[in-house]
Order: C-alpha cells, then sequence, then structure tokens
DNA sequence: CTGTTAGCGCGTTCAG
DNA sequence: CTGAACGCGCTAACAG
C-alpha cells in the first residue's frame, strides 16, 4: 500500500523545505536549475500530483460541478448528462451526478452536501414532489450562499435564477397540430397530473392548437395518468366506450408506447384508426410497432446550455449577476405511428 | 451573497476561540451548558455545517466513492447506479458518476483525478477500447495507491481485485437452450468483436449450449457486429441468403431488437419462424412487437453486490485484503419472441 | 536562490 | 471550564 507522495515528503527527500519543492514544481525563476530538474525529476518518477482536497480548500473552488436529476434510468436526463459532462470536461471541469429519485427529502438532502463546499456550481432538474409541495427554500438558501444554480426541463419560475427549458409548448402545438392537419379532429391528449410543470406546458401547446384550429376542448379526451396506478387500465379508458379518438398526443415516449399497445389489444390500427405522437428523446420509439413519431426534446443541446449558463455565472462573479434563460427549440421527428399523409383533407 | 458560516466566524460573536465552539457543538461536557446552549442555538440558527473539504483533508477520507462506466445512456449502467446508489446513501457514502465514453484515454483521466484524494473508493466497467488494447497500468497503479477498486460486469481478469459479473455463461446456455427446446436447431448468435469480455463470456454459453445438445457450431451463424458500421446492413447477412436461422440469440437488446425489424423486412414472421432472445436489461424489451423474451441481468442486485464489496474493503483496512469475486444469477424472462410450447418434440 | 510564515476550516491533544 | 497549538497539503507573500 504505497503512500500518496506529498510535497513534504519530496521536501524531506532533498533535505529543502516545502515551499521550495513547490516552486520548483511549478518552474519558478527563484530556484536554480539544477535542483529544479533534479525535483521535477523525482516528482515525476513518482507521479507526484497536487492533492486536490487541499488545493480545493486554499482556493475555496472545487472545479467541480453537480447535477441532480430525480431519474437516472431515463434516457432524458442521461441525454442530458452527456451533454453537460462533454462540455464540463473542455473546461476543466468535473461532474458529479446525484440522484433525488423525486423526493423532495433527498433533493434537500443533495443539495445540503454538494453546498458544503464540493461543488461550484449546480445543475438541477426538480424532483416532482418538490413541485407538488411547492417548498423552495433549499433553492433560495443555496443561490443565497453564494453557489450559482441553474435549472432544467422541470424549473420553478419563482426562484431566481437560469433556467433552460424546451419549447415544451411550442413541441406539443406542433405535435397536436400535426394531427388535426393529418385529418384528425378528436385528438386526445395523455399527460401527467397537474403539478408536473412539464406537463402543463404541453397541454398548453395542445389546447392552444385545438382553439388555433377552430376545434372544441373535449375534456373527456384529456387523461392525466398517476403514474403510481396500472397505466395500461387507465388508458382503456380513452377506448372503452366505443367512441374512440382517432389522434393522441402523449406528453412522453411510456405513455404513448402503451397506449398503441392498449390500442392494439382494443383491435384498432396505428396509424389507420388512430394516429399517435409522444413527447420524448426515448429510444423505445425506433422499435416500436409502428415506430413512434415524437417531438424530439434534444436533450443534449440542453445540457450543454445549462452548462454554458451555469459557466457564465461561475465566471462573471458579480454580485447582480443577470439570470438568462434559454429555450431549446423542439422538432418533430415524423415515424410511422402518423400518416404520411398531409394537407390531404 | 451569504458568505458561509464557520467555526471561526461563530467564535468570533461569541467572544470565545475556536476550538471552544467545536466542542460545544459536539456537545462536549468540557463546555458549560449555557455556553453550550447558546451556540447550539446560534449555529442551528445559521445552518452551520462543518466544510466538508477541510474535514476530508483532516480524515484523509471523503465518504464518496466514484463510478467509473462506460456510458450512460444505457439502460443496464443506470440501474447499476441506481442500485450502487441507494446502498451508498444508507451507509452515508456519496457517489460521483464518472464517464468513460468506452475511450482508454478518458478512463485513465477519470482515474486519475478520482484517485486524488477525492474519493474514498472506485467501481468500475471497464471501457471496450481498454479492453482492446490489454492496457492496465492504470488500474495495478490505482490498486498500488492504496485505493479499493471493484470492477463489474466488464471486468479484467488479470486485476487482482474484487470483482461482480452477471452469470454470462450460464445466461447465454440458457437462453441457446431454451431455443433448441422450443424446436429450433439453427440457432444463430449475433455477437461483438472478440475483445468485449462479456461478449466472449456469452459466446461460449452459447457454444456449450449447442454441444450439450449435440448440434454443431456453424461460423456462418455466429456474426460480429461492429458497431461503427450500420448494423441492419451487418444484420442482412443472416438472411439474404435464403438459408435462415430458426433462433437467434443476440447479445444485447438493440442487436435483438433490430434484427427482429430486420427479419420482418425479410418477411419472416417472429416467433413463427424465428424466435428471438436477447441478452439485457433494457426498456426496449417490453414495447417491441412481439415483446423480446430476455435474460435478465438485474443491474440493481450487481450495483448492490459492488458497493457490498467495496464497503467491504473500505472498512477492513488489512493490507493484504482477500478480494472477493461475485456471480449474478441470470434468469430467462419469457416474452413474445419465442413461442411458448416448451418440450414440444 | 532558499526558507519562514500565514492561512484555507476543522478536530484533537494538551495546558492552563 | 476554556484556549493555544498542531497537522491535514498546498500556495503566496515576505524575509533572508
Amino acid at each position: 500500500m504505497k503512500q500518496k507522495i506529498t510535497l513534504k515528503k519530496i521536501a524531506k527527500e532533498f533535505g529543502v523545505s516545502i515551499s521550495t519543492v513547490s516552486k520548483a514544481l511549478k518552474d519558478s525563476h527563484e530556484i536554480s536549475l539544477e535542483l529544479k530538474q533534479k525535483i521535477q525529476a523525482f516528482a515525476k518518477y513518482y507521479h507526484y500530483k497536487p492533492n486536490s482536497l487541499a488545493l480545493n480548500l486554499r482556493n475555496q473552488k472545487t472545479k467541480t460541478i453537480g447535477i441532480i436529476i430525480p431519474e437516472i434510468v431515463h434516457h432524458f436526463f442521461t441525454k442530458v448528462i452527456t451533454g453537460i459532462e462533454k462540455l464540463a470536461i473542455e473546461k476543466g471541469y468535473n461532474v458529479m451526478i446525484c440522484l433525488s429519485n423525486e423526493s423532495y427529502e433527498k433533493e434537500v438532502l443533495n443539495i445540503e452536501t454538494l453546498a458544503n463546499g464540493i461543488v461550484d456550481g449546480i445543475i438541477i432538474s426538480v424532483a416532482k414532489e418538490t413541485e407538488e409541495k411547492e417548498n423552495y427554500e433549499h433553492f433560495t438558501e443555496l443561490i443565497n450562499s453564494g453557489i450559482p444554480l441553474v435549472m432544467f426541463d422541470r424549473v420553478v419560475d419563482e426562484i431566481n435564477c437560469s433556467k433552460v427549458i424546451a419549447d415544451d409548448k411550442g413541441g406539443a402545438f406542433l405535435a397536436t397540430d400535426h394531427l388535426i392537419k393529418n385529418g384528425c379532429n378528436r385528438v386526445a391528449l395523455i399527460t401527467t397530473p397537474d403539478y408536473v410543470t412539464v406537463g402543463k406546458e404541453r397541454r398548453e401547446g395542445y389546447i392552444s392548437a385545438l382553439t388555433s384550429n377552430k376545434l372544441v376542448i373535449d375534456e373527456n379526451l384529456i387523461l392525466k395518468i398517476d403514474d403510481k396506478q396500472d397505466i395500461e387500465e387507465q388508458l382503456n379508458r380513452l377506448l372503452i366506450d366505443g367512441n374512440p379518438p382517432d389522434g393522441v398526443f402523449a406528453v412522453n415516449e411510456i405513455y404513448a408506447a402503451t397506449f398503441m399497445k392498449v390500442a392494439r389489444k382494443f383491435g384498432y390500427n396505428v396509424p389507420d384508426d388512430i394516429e399517435v405522437i409522444g413527447f420524448t428523446d426515448g429510444l423505445i420509439s425506433e422499435f416500436t410497432i409502428p415506430s413512434l413519431t415524437t417531438v424530439a426534446q434534444h436533450g443534449r443541446s440542453m445540457g450543454q446550455k445549462a452548462l454554458e449558463l451555469l459557466m457564465d455565472e461561475i465566471d462573471s462573479q458579480e454580485a447582480d449577476y443577470q439570470h438568462k434563460n434559454a429555450l431549446i427549440k423542439t422538432d418533430l421527428k415524423i415515424r410511422n405511428s402518423t400518416k404520411k399523409v398531409q394537407f390531404q383533407n
């Protein structure tokens, strides 16, 4: 168990002081060439590396940024992380990922530990439970303590920090509008409970598309899924009364793919009887039959943008930093769960 | 921008020394009850928290463990992480995730930074490129420097550390045997290039199942996929000559799902013409049509086991720690890409 | 050219 | 009951 090599040990080895070694290793002009070379060679041989703990303590910064996400088993979040990570490395930062598991308490805990001197900034997508409780003190405290915070995807308006979100509303509009243009006039929405912010946005896009196409909003066609219950069963309701929708927009991939399964069970054909679009950046869409038309979220871009904003704030340490918001464009990825025929009439 | 509260500041506030405050906060009997109460109340009010950097520096440990994985956009790895994380939190450890992106260089870099005093131990699944290069110095150095290392899934035999792997061979045997028992006698294997260790294991299981069923190994039925090229095109080869396999075992979900797509394009029906099994712990399998029969890997259990072994090594700081290996059972998750009729003859 | 000192924040002796 | 001193590893200002 080889011990770590430190300045102190090198100093002892050469019978010089610690600071001499430190300077020698930084190639300071104050040190004689001969001594420098010897020390540098020695250090290299033993793979000397400054202890980052000590450095961090001294510099009061850590060159690592923290990411808090609700769930890692989720393709969208992993994409975002990939985006963050890539850029972070380029900028010489390390990345630390924490999971809140959608729990308020764990989110608070994560923030507390991260804030405790181990990261220079935090990127977060807030937990469902936090959105539900509307309890945001931990965010304000974090910000007050001087640690930059950037929110992405699931953001909270009340908090004054930089934010990056996908154009949820626009994407939902795009999808719904596409269905209508394809000839659907009974377009259903499969969504989350109200407290989930992205769900709300997507719902607004859906409604706006309906109204702008002069269709009425039929509450019977709006289904809010409770994740804690069986999803298939809840989806049945849309089909069981023999008066099915002819188009379906689901706010995520799982809902969309599961709906297709259920529809098939009821004997409906997708896309001939019912066209389906999902909102997602997932893996499943390509492998369902028919493959699923989706609203692409561009998770990687979101991650990159989030890191950019965070860096911007970290670098410009002005007390009155002006927080920025970014909207990541979404677009339709047409696959086979919708008909190709547009503008048919 | 509220400054962080430290022992020093509290001490100044009360006109006492730093160590007095420190003791007061730990409820030491050396401090008068009155003073203790005042200080504790004050600290609580200002959310005093010991700076972990300083603590780590002092204690020479960090209570965080590092995870290095090749790719995060991969359901199996996220499952493993979930498993690690859950147990880690319980044990009071934090988790830091780094991505190697399958690159040798990034893996080395990750290890170097993590080893540099920021983690107490590392759990890794090695990058493909590292396996290819067979360059393992960074691992031996890490171990020599006294930081416990545990490998999972993609492990390297030559390195003396604890390891946890899925029973790849057994799972492959199970799958292949199942196909044969179902009546297949031309079972194909879709696998990775040779240097990927898990691929090799699974291949062995496949071959062992064939021989134990007295079937000959037909190299034409073994297809090694190069991920850098178009997968569908490579899969065509299995079907293009009009003499297709009647069973297919793929070493991962993507290969399996993609094969089903290709087979369908060639007019073959799964499972009637060709039965398919994939090795995986993924999301896609449930949503393909037909849903995919798989060998379940139990990623979460692997993660948990890996952390257990790591903790075991960290706790027992004996110089001659005896490294342990764990084999995580795999089992068949029967879905609809295989026929239900077993023992038919 | 080299060494001393101080300080980052903390906990632990050891003296008083 | 309280405080001074030390050490974790490092750097920077200041002496010599």
